[in-house]
DNA sequence: TAGATTGTTAATCGATTAACAATC
DNA sequence: TAGATTGTTAATCGATTAACAATC
């Protein structure tokens, strides 16, 4: 018996490790930032919050990448991590939709430096067609089809009003876009083989507005609750 | 021995159970505009996608919504879960920030919707104070202090650069508000009595990537990688 | 009543924490 | 070498799932 299809053995890291892994490459490029060479799973468990037994854990379901005795290298680690979350991929991702919502996402610069290059933004007002958001041309949705036959796209960001939604996103899926990232409330499902991420950015709201409640013990003046009608 | 202070006994919910309860109030949502008027945790399992073990486990949390042999009744559940998560209870907001992430939150109607009603938008752009969103003013970031003093904040959303957001949110702190929805990718902390919850948008995008990479094997072209000096 | 489905207890599973031998 | 700290196994904790008696 001879190993068999490279890493395919290697048992599947846990989403709840791999949701962490943007925050310790958060923390490691803190660190660079302030010229700090070496870290120990304790002292960074104190930062972050966490436990170093943690730390320790989750590190290694990807390989050993401290050293005993010593601790890790902050730019080793940060390196590494950066690799795992392939931030050097070039991934090319297309925004549609150039409303406000859109646009901020145009002018985060931030994804560039995460791998992902925007490489075209789409929006069907004829007012912003034509226009550009640092650099990149707005046109117009009617010409997703061709720009993404033409240009490889990897990932696009659905940034239309929630009717709309579900439809762009599936012309995006049959283009054979790999990845969807959803800022539409809803949980969007598609018959295709395409990885989808929604965002709900009010879900996190309510969660807040959950913890307020709980903490400050709110009902605000009780004002004409109404109570209209709950069975 | 008798009763304590009121419902002081209850054991604590977990945060996982209440991270579910903006989805539930999302499906019961679709469920009322499809007319469908009773529901049971079967039904809405295979909808949702998780067990209808779960869905039971998670309502009883918060007492006994459903009747047996009949379900759940989803107007009324629909209720409950809005009374639970506090969306009756019109909180106050203000938004830290009016470029276009600013906009995007002070556009998104939705809020108002889930309890949270925007009273003031604040910018340090002179172009853009004195005018308005949806009837919002957009005022000078100087005037913060004196108009949360007059009227009641409990939320401010911050959507200000990265290196404004921990004075800004300081700021908030020291005057009282009870929460903050911070925008930038940092993890947010204050020696305040403050509830914070931070978004980072980028994080999920990573987490995207990942599962990209996981999926369809990526390494794209291997383009000049570079390779420049990890250890 | 019989059938359906909840509320709830018990069993399982997975994730976190603790502990410690390996080793730098 | 002695001290420090990792990598990793074992123990604990919490969350999910299964099962079923209660009851509509």
């Amino acid at each position: 018996m001879f190993w068999g299809v490279r890493m395919n053995l290697k048992k599947k890291v846990s989403l709840a490790v791999v949701k962490r892994l943007p925050r310790y490459y958060r923390y490691l490029s803190d660190l660079l930032k302030m010229d700090i060479k070496r870290i120990s799973s304790q002292e960074l468990s104190s930062r972050m919050g966490i436990t170093a037994s943690q730390i320790r854990q989750d590190l290694n379901c990807f390989g050993g990448f401290g050293q005993q005795g010593y601790g890790y290298n902050v730019e080793f680690l940060f390196n590494e991590i950066g690799n795992i979350l392939g931030l050097n991929n070039d991934y090319h991702a297309i925004i549609i939709g150039a409303g406000n919502m859109g646009q901020a996402l145009a002018n985060y610069t931030n994804f560039e430096k995460r791998g992902f290059k925007i490489i075209g933004i789409f929006d069907v007002n004829t007012s912003l067609v034509g226009t550009d958001i640092r650099g990149i041309p707005i046109r117009h949705l009617d010409e997703l089809e061709s720009f993404v036959q033409e240009n490889y796209v990897d990932v696009a960001m659905l940034a239309v009003p929630f009717e709309q939604t579900p439809i762009v996103a599936e012309r995006a899926a049959k283009l054979g876009v790999k990845g969807l990232w959803n800022f539409s409330p809803m949980d969007l499902k598609l018959p295709y083989d395409v990885i989808i991420e929604n965002v709900h950015l009010s879900d996190g709201l309510m969660v807040l507005g959950y913890k307020l409640n709980e903490k400050f013990e709110f009902i605000r003046e009780d004002s004409s609750k109404g109570n209209d009608g709950n069975s």
